[in-house]
DNA sequence: CCAAAAGTGTTAGGAGTACACCCATGA
DNA sequence: TCATGGGTGTACTCCTAACACTTTTGG
């Protein structure tokens, strides 16, 4: 095995893909043989760390290389180290064994990263590998390697908390958007619908979400107002606590 | 180096304890030879995982090994893995060669603790090797190991978002607590004081926290009627957003 | 002129906040 | 009877929730 690599530590990462009308999640589809017949599923980007790199350098660059993605938004959830966690299915014992992997036990480190599948182009991802993005309802039902199901669970809530909490929802929209593309972020992500006046009465009282002289072009209805997420006045009024219970 | 030992994954302890008056936190005092003279710092409890046991499980058995103390609720923050983490400061170094550390890379995985002062007995828990109580207050005032400073402060915040958000408060309380006692965890904890009429009106909508027949004893002024948190109710409740916005 | 989404105000109920006095007990 | 913390109610303000029609644009 590849000497840069620290051989028991690595990154995963649970890409949330939102394309304005669903929430989708990145895996990559696997073939294990298992006692002489293919096994079908799924699993996370990820792979080892290297000596050399900072666990966050780690999980932007893996995940470049997996699928190309880079510049995007990245939080690390929290080590994933039981013990059994990589020989629980037989059939991932098989597969370890077919990449030649020496190591019983690796710890994990997931990342969850945040995509506008509008603003980036969805098929661009897909290309890479064997990648596919799937809707995160669906997600329960599929097979996935290792104990990737309970990362997908941890990454979620995690999501959902700190959307709720940091002004995380611009990082899912581009830099000048209408009102109606943040309330539709959480309407998607929360499985919610909501009030357009009340949410947009919410809104103005934010008031680092500023309104610009601009209006939408291209559409084929009357055209929103756009505004922008104004990160200084959010850090000076951050002290008062941010909660975007809607 | 012991052969049982994971030689690049250790997990540290925050713990943080509460008094009744004030918020502490447990740090073990260290003196270490570097160019020839002593210098004094702080680092919190910890060493390496065993290849045999998993993540929560070493940091209790560690934990219990380094103070004693067993039974106490403890959760994982992150994971700290910066390439430079123990080689930022020289005389931490020279600290490694002294207890024999081959690894120049270890990721840590850092737990915090909650424990009851009053409850369990400041003082046996000192007792065993040079661990200290020390105010939260005055921590960022002192010298502490490695990224030790870095990993409490996210323990103090990860506490205070999970106080406001989770039923935290009752970790460290008895199971028959009165209002006050109560009311004191999130004073003391947050930094704020609370008006106690409508802090108890509050409470009295939460109906997980249910009202016994019993009243304090042994107290030198009108005894306090006492309280239980029942986990079931809360967990048939917690659908609904708990938030504990005092 | 039609389709499609943008934009806008009012009211009623509930939650939060500020505030001061009497009560029960042990010493 | 005194010291100590326990226990209680009201009024005001602010936030939330429910709800329907007009406006602007491109086709």
């Amino acid at each position: 095995m590849d000497k840069q690599l620290i051989p028991n530590v690595s990154v995963d990462s649970v890409v949330f893909g939102f394309d304005s009308v669903h929430q989708n999640v990145l895996l990559i589809g696997r073939n294990t043989l298992y006692e002489g017949t293919w096994h079908h599923d799924w699993k996370f980007p990820g792979d080892l760390v290297r000596w050399d790199e900072d666990l966050d350098t780690a999980s932007k660059r893996i995940l470049k290389e997996l699928t190309g993605l880079q510049d995007i938004y990245m939080k690390q959830l929290k080590a994933f180290g039981s013990l059994d966690r990589l020989t629980r299915r037989p059939q991932d014992i098989s597969w370890l064994i077919s990449i030649d992997h020496p190591e019983k036990r690796v710890i994990t480190i997931p990342y969850y990263a945040l995509i506008n599948l509008s603003k980036n182009g969805k098929k661009n991802i897909e290309l890479s590998i064997n990648a596919r993005w799937i809707n995160v309802d669906d997600v329960s039902g599929l097979p996935l390697a290792f104990d990737h199901q309970e990362i997908f669970k941890f990454a979620l809530e995690t999501l959902r908390n700190e959307l709720r909490t940091k002004p995380l929802a611009f990082e899912l929209l581009p830099s000048k958007f209408s009102l109606s593309q943040l309330q539709k972020i959480y309407e998607v992500i929360f499985g919610i619908s909501l009030d357009k006046r009340n949410f947009r009465k919410k809104i103005s009282n934010l008031n680092y979400i500023v309104a610009l002289d601009e209006k939408e072009t291209g559409v084929l209805h009357r055209p929103a107002r756009l505004y922008m997420f104004s990160r200084e006045i959010y850090q000076k009024l951050k002290t008062e606590n941010f909660d975007f219970t809607i």
